[in-house]
DNA sequence: GCCTAAAATGAGACTATGTCTCGTAGTGAA
DNA sequence: TTCACTACGAGACATAGTCTCATTTTAGGC
């Protein structure tokens, strides 16, 4: 399943999204066109897991680290700094590229927004919000820092604090 | 435009998804199947459109009309109060269970929340968030109401006024 | 180690989606 | 009217996505 995104997140950095056909994805996955569709519903929803993935599951592996002591918004921002940010450019800006992907790759992170709100449920005060609604707002932040990263430049971590810090100082 | 996405709306409602092929919403919407292709990337993009519009243009609407003294969390939650929230269980549930439906109806989300941030600048303050931030929590408060509002019952407006609430209680 | 049930995979046919090119019909300005 | 521009339709085409059935792999009891 992993491999398969893996592959065709590869395959259409490499060649263009148009160029990278299903066939083309089975065959480099080692597995039949059949198997392709009994794990992802379309050709984008692969991509889309394939770019993400290795972005967002070592934050995801980080938060889950954390010491339990933490406040969510504290343990959030450190497994953010933790996670070494290896998104690229060439992934996020194809992404943008195709509304398809840019529509998959929002469902992927509505995945990501349950995975964190499971995790920091433990965390949280009565004070707080809903989990589901602060990792919506993680999310949210993930999201825009990555617009602000390709159209402003600098380092996406930088983006990704700053943002972050914006939203969990409104406690 | 419009028109066509009703009409997909409409049919998907009335028969099912997978049942309403592109060639029918065409023909109902009275364009060539050209002319759809030509407005939409696919067949779920229009179906999400035709689902999402009139759930979310009259609460857009209302919030433009709202005083301008307004801040903006008030302005927001009185559009939402002021606008008959009309959606339809049928429609909500149709778009929970399609993948590919959803993943198009988040996309149409992420045009709103463009939208409100655009309508809520003039009234923010320094200590405020910024505007895409607040009108992404806007558009997740909106997607947790419908999920709480499928699995819960109970009426729309309320679940969309406590959960408005509950973000905007964290300024 | 072998047998059986269940699950995963592959092969291939089939329909619908989505892309493309080109010809035609409106629309507005000079 | 004429010209340029834009929107639309027709139809061919490649590929996406679905379905059925045969085959393989796997897990677990004996």
């Amino acid at each position: 399943m992993a491999r398969i995104a893996l592959s065709a997140a590869k395959l259409a950095v490499e060649q263009g999204l148009v160029a990278t056909t299903v066939d083309r994805i089975a065959e480099d996955a080692r597995v039949s066109r059949a198997t392709f569709f009994r794990y992802f519903p379309s050709k984008e929803c692969a991509v889309a897991d394939g770019l993400t993935r290795p972005f967002l599951d070592p934050v995801i592996d980080a938060l889950a680290r954390q010491p339990s002591h933490l406040p969510a918004i504290e343990a959030i921002l450190a497994a953010f700094d933790e996670a070494a940010c290896t998104q690229t450019r060439e992934a996020a800006e194809l992404t943008r590229a195709s509304a398809t992907l840019s529509a998959w790759t929002l469902s992927h992170h509505q995945r990501y927004e349950q995975t964190i709100a499971d995790l920091i449920t433990p965390r949280l005060t009565e004070t707080d919000a809903g989990p589901r609604l602060i990792a919506a707002l993680v999310m949210a932040a993930v999201r825009l820092s990555v617009e602000d990263w390709l159209d402003q430049g600098g380092p996406l971590p930088q983006h990704l604090h700053r943002t972050l810090r914006s939203a969990a100082c409104r406690q």
